[in-house]
DNA sequence: TATTGTTATACTCTATAACTATA
DNA sequence: TATAGTTATAGAGTATAACAATA
């Protein structure tokens, strides 16, 4: 495990280099940091309590309480009590926090313009191939 | 644009995110921030000036003077002025950072685990796929 | 008593603007 | 005057510990 990374390890870390690097621009031109935008696109699919946007995000409640207020303060989510249990706080998106969002996913030509390169039949094998790393016994 | 992600750039999206958390979980267990290994990453080729680093890093050269300033504190880097022009400063990775970088690689199991699930055939095709995302006219 | 979330605090990352030293 | 780097400053991300509210 000394000897010097093999071309696949350097290709797949400039990979995600260049990923990440294109996602925190697409979130600067829209004026928000990559972790709001990270958050914002976990409303995407419905609302979240704290916990869950913590547990999604990988990170601190202490840390979504803040993110989450500097969201709110800019009107792009809302956050209220759940009436079943108040101690829950349901954290929602707004019409123009989905507009953020678009305009984040408009920007971030990353992953269209990679893959674009790629025939349907090359982007059906990287998909499985994908699959495959992600965990043993893969289609 | 504004329809749902295709399951290969959530396969992508996914992908990334597995990285990142590595990453970051690895450069943890060495007591270094992400930024402050891939520092020491660029480091490991040979010395660089402070504006070179900025250029690597995607960051501004104030960021750079500063993640340069911990790690030269706690040892892990030195800091001298090019003799030929004494604007310059060159950077240097000790051997004790030498060590804390190579603590990174060591915990950071992810490309590996996820490669070694392909059979030699799959990594070349793999690393075909990613050379003709790359840029157009691959090989 | 246990759980959910917040507050207080501290540290790192990051950029902008003003500055110093050197060329 | 132009360039390389630093300093001062400010805002955002992040975590830990102590806390409040609710269950």
């Amino acid at each position: 495990m000394t000897e010097p990374s093999s071309p696949l390890d350097q290709q797949l870390w400039d990979f995600v280099y260049g990923y990440d690097a294109a996602y925190d621009r697409a979130a600067q031109q829209a004026g928000l940091s990559a972790a709001q935008a990270c958050l914002l696109d976990q409303l995407t699919g419905g609302s979240s309590t704290m916990g869950e946007l913590a547990t999604a995000l990988l990170c601190d409640a202490s840390n979504v309480t803040q993110l989450v207020a500097r969201l709110e303060s800019r009107g792009l989510v809302t956050r209220e009590p759940d009436p079943a249990d108040r101690r829950v706080k349901r954290v929602s998106i707004t019409p123009a926090g989905r507009r953020e969002h678009r305009a984040v996913h408009r920007a971030f030509a990353f992953p269209a313009e990679s893959v674009d390169r790629l025939t349907a039949g090359e982007q059906q094998l990287l998909s499985r191939l994908l699959a495959k790393m992600r965990r043993p016994g893969g289609s």
